[in-house]
DNA sequence: CTATTAATTTATAATCAATATAAATTAAAT
DNA sequence: ATTTAATTTATATTGATTATAAATTAATAG
């Protein structure tokens, strides 16, 4: 708890009991979660807790650079804790998300045309691993 | 015409007027449309077209892979024509997409993990060239 | 410690892109 | 020319997200 309370007062933001929870919440789970995800997840712990709020909360979150939105073509939007720079794999069968820790070379490149890069997403879409292994089965 | 009718037969897409032009307008136009630039561009010439049928045609293209659908984070979809490979750049200010003509390094690398790689998607976001000078005028 | 003020949370309603449905139209094939 | 199947269209529905306003909580001053 102390620890997410003072990441959020490092950036400023009022570290109430939601968004030390959420902020707990995606850095322990790897697993690049929806906004439903992460209130059903903490619906228990938090019974009082709206889904509002989880919006709200992710918004002011990622607005400090604390999570970021991964950029899919799913309905919904998938959130995770910024520990480092890395790309997603997308699975298409299981629709699982799965890291891949490779840094983007091309950064600099766009940077030398011109433009202010702040953000960096790279996915790769396909059929994952343990998808392709079933097929054979 | 004839060239996008071309086009979908031979990918045994049954070729449609409402089929063709909206081919041809993403053949021609490398703007990144949504469903709604698509639609507003072609209603002039195509009176009758209705949305959904715009909807339908970009499924239908992209199932066959002479579209891609962009992974942003705007609320609608943007699509492009598949010429190449290559990647995007888009403006939080301007908010257009710029492509990026850089190739995929990883790809290999994944597919060494295991992973079958069908799709890649590199996205660039920050603020673009013309939106940095503007800042300074 | 209490009261005041401002921010946050919550419940509810509204929005809007996308999809589902079914009727009307068109195209392909006999 | 007729039948059949596919496509287009209009309409209704869905569902993630946002807007709004009331209720609650947290921070601050007295």
């Amino acid at each position: 708890m102390e620890k997410y309370k003072r990441m959020l007062v490092e950036k400023g933001i009022k570290p109430t009991f939601q968004r030390i929870k959420i902020l707990e919440y995606l850095e322990k789970h790897h697993n690049h979660p929806t906004v439903d995800m992460i209130y059903s997840a903490l619906y228990k712990k938090v019974p009082t807790l709206s889904k509002t709020t989880v919006y709200n909360t992710l918004g002011v979150l990622s607005k400090h650079g604390l999570v970021s939105v991964l950029s899919t073509l799913d309905s919904e939007a998938h959130y995770e804790y910024n520990f480092n720079s890395h790309h997603h794999f997308i699975c298409k069968v299981c629709h699982r998300i799965i890291d891949i820790d490779v840094p983007c070379t091309f950064r600099q490149y766009v940077e030398e045309l011109g433009h202010k890069v702040e953000e960096v997403h790279g996915n790769f879409v396909g059929i994952c691993k343990d998808c392709m292994e079933k097929q054979y089965e």
